[in-house]
DNA sequence: GCCCTCTATGTAAACGATTACATATTTGTT
DNA sequence: AACAAATATGTAATCGTTTACATAGAGGGC
């Protein structure tokens, strides 16, 4: 592999000159330049970054600990985080870790000298335990938060969104509201179901223990719950899920027993993944804006990183939206022009 | 930060004799060993790859470089390649770069020094430009091929699963079969259309150029194709679209025209993108395992980074498999009991 | 008691860049 | 003509590791 040694020697220039030809700082005659950048051309020189980041300390890297995800919200939270650390020059250390404290904790140590700063999402790990980490560069925790001063942190505007999309509900006249929730120990989860309690209370509803259901956010466990809320001897008209993977699964069971949605049970989830939009009848969701979750994640941990760490610390949160369709009764004109849709393949 | 001066200089011992200790090379006392392990622990010693892998010059790490992929693909691809990365204890550097050759040039000239070897997605790319990357290291291919004998490469068994699908629809009776074509320089399509003609010509049908449409893999492009077909004079009596973006394309323009699917016009796609599962009717589709791709990508790589580069070069395909639904008349018992199914969220 | 072989540790040279400082040359000012 | 300032280049330290080689002491065999 050709070294900037090599360079060097060929153009008969110290190491220094060819440095600061390739970088353009300091001066250098406009012969020398030329040469240099000739040689360097002719011999194929790549400046080696590991060594470059050595000396000058800066890795234009980021790292990227994520749990195992899937689909939609694992691109494109990658898609925005990319497009935002490319624009600044950065480039994406990814790592999926499952989301225990030890595993973590050992792919921070991996990451240390290989990362200018990093993005945690782990929406059920108890973030406090995160506090002490071996690390002394700037982190950026996603969908989740954790007590003290000690990170930034980013999440999705959960307990509004769901409390939007129950109010919603309510306003349609429905009283008796069921919730399918996320696992317990889930950020996320947790806030949705806050903000759907707080809707009852806002519209005078006692929340119902016997309409709250357990769930982990798989599809399966909307279905099971589903099952479980038809045998009610006084049947809910209308559930929300916790997540459109829920829902999906709910419509499956509401299907099966021959229940008409949204005639007899409307059925709302959270996320709006594109297959929402594909239901039948299309569901109903709180549209999270996942790209643009990943950009500003990215962007905060760039000021840390900028700021060498030394800033106040902010806690923001991304806003949802309200996406109605059929399931809950709304106007499904909605299926957009298929010009502006797009699907994963290979090529673009 | 403490590097592994302060631990030498804190436990009284030289750097060597620390780096022994931690990373278990060569002979130390038993009560050195303690020792130092206890001072490092106690000041948080985490040592500094980057640093290492200027010495050792092994990183550790791959690259990959994609194009801007969406949903399921990227993130099974990604899951895939991680998981096997990992398991061999290697980290992923991911770029997305636009498909033409200065961008790719650029990103591999970023990974030197970062990376021990790199994965190229870049179906539309001809690939034979890519011969003269400025790059010693171990590369491998992926979805496309190149002439010469310079690198490995992975493809999807284009080919043969679209020669199965259109297969099985001539055992189906059908003998007017449509293709919606991909982009004329993508590989991926090029190989599904070969596999489409062969297809006919084993069954003694004469390929009809009216019967080819031109599309780009996105959803519009099948719905504006279908659309063209629905046109004819004669019509086709089925539709095999490049695709399962496209092909759910041409399912809205058959709803939308009345059509009725698989009665009148029969329609299948490639990928088995989770989707296809969900359309009205189920869309058949050439399964691609997305997540072996990866794996199995990486696992080349990994051989070629072990091997330094200096071993046969491979081509090698993963192979795909016919998945029939409704929308070929096929059987739709399909529908999988719920439990395993998983769709994105934040929580797993 | 001598030499040899281990074992435990230290010294210092890499790895491939950047950059502060020193030096030599040119140019400009008076 | 002399000196200051600016320009062009080189020398060598540095980043945080690993590791070949050197050294020193301990134990064993004769």
């Amino acid at each position: 592999m050709v070294t900037i040694k090599d360079v060097a020697r060929a153009a008969n220039m110290s190491v220094a000159t060819v440095s600061r030809v390739l970088n353009g700082s300091g001066p250098v005659s406009e012969e020398t330049g030329r040469l240099i950048r000739e040689v360097a051309g002719r011999m194929r020189y790549v400046p080696h970054s590991g060594a470059r980041s050595l000396i000058t300390s800066k890795t234009e890297t980021l790292g990227v600990l994520l749990p195992d995800l899937y689909g939609e919200f694992f691109s494109e939270l990658i898609r925005g985080m990319d497009s935002t650390a490319q624009r600044h020059g950065f480039h994406l250390l990814i790592s999926r870790t499952y989301a225990d404290k030890d595993e973590i904790e050992t792919a921070m140590r991996a990451m240390r000298g290989r990362v200018d700063g990093v993005v945690v999402l782990s929406p059920h790990l108890d973030a406090d335990s995160l506090l002490n980490l071996p690390s002394t560069i700037p982190v950026v925790l996603l969908c989740s938060v954790c007590k003290g001063n000690e990170m930034d942190s980013l999440t999705i505007q959960n307990c509004r969104g769901a409390r939007d999309m129950v109010t919603h509900l309510v306003k349609l006249g429905h009283r008796r509201i069921a919730i399918i929730k996320g696992s317990p120990r889930n950020y996320d989860a947790g806030e949705r179901l806050r903000g759907y309690r707080m809707a009852l209370r806002d519209a005078g509803i006692e929340p119902d223990a016997s309409l709250e259901r357990e769930g982990d956010f798989m599809e399966a466990a909307g279905y099971a719950a589903a099952i479980d809320l038809l045998a009610l001897r006084k049947r809910p008209t209308a559930i929300f899920a916790g997540n459109d993977a829920m829902a999906i699964g709910a419509l499956s069971a509401l299907r099966e027993s021959g229940v008409r949605v949204p005639e007899e049970i409307a059925v709302a989830g959270f996320d709006d993944i594109p297959l929402a939009r594909y239901m039948d009848p299309p569901l109903s969701s709180v549209h999270v804006p996942i790209c643009e979750l990943g950009s500003r994640a990215v962007e905060m941990l760039l000021h840390g990183v900028t700021h060498k760490n030394d800033h106040p610390r902010r806690r923001e949160r991304v806003s949802t939206e309200l996406v109605i369709r059929r399931s809950t009764g709304g106007e499904s004109a909605e299926r957009p022009p298929p010009k502006t849709i797009k699907r994963e393949t290979v090529s673009t």
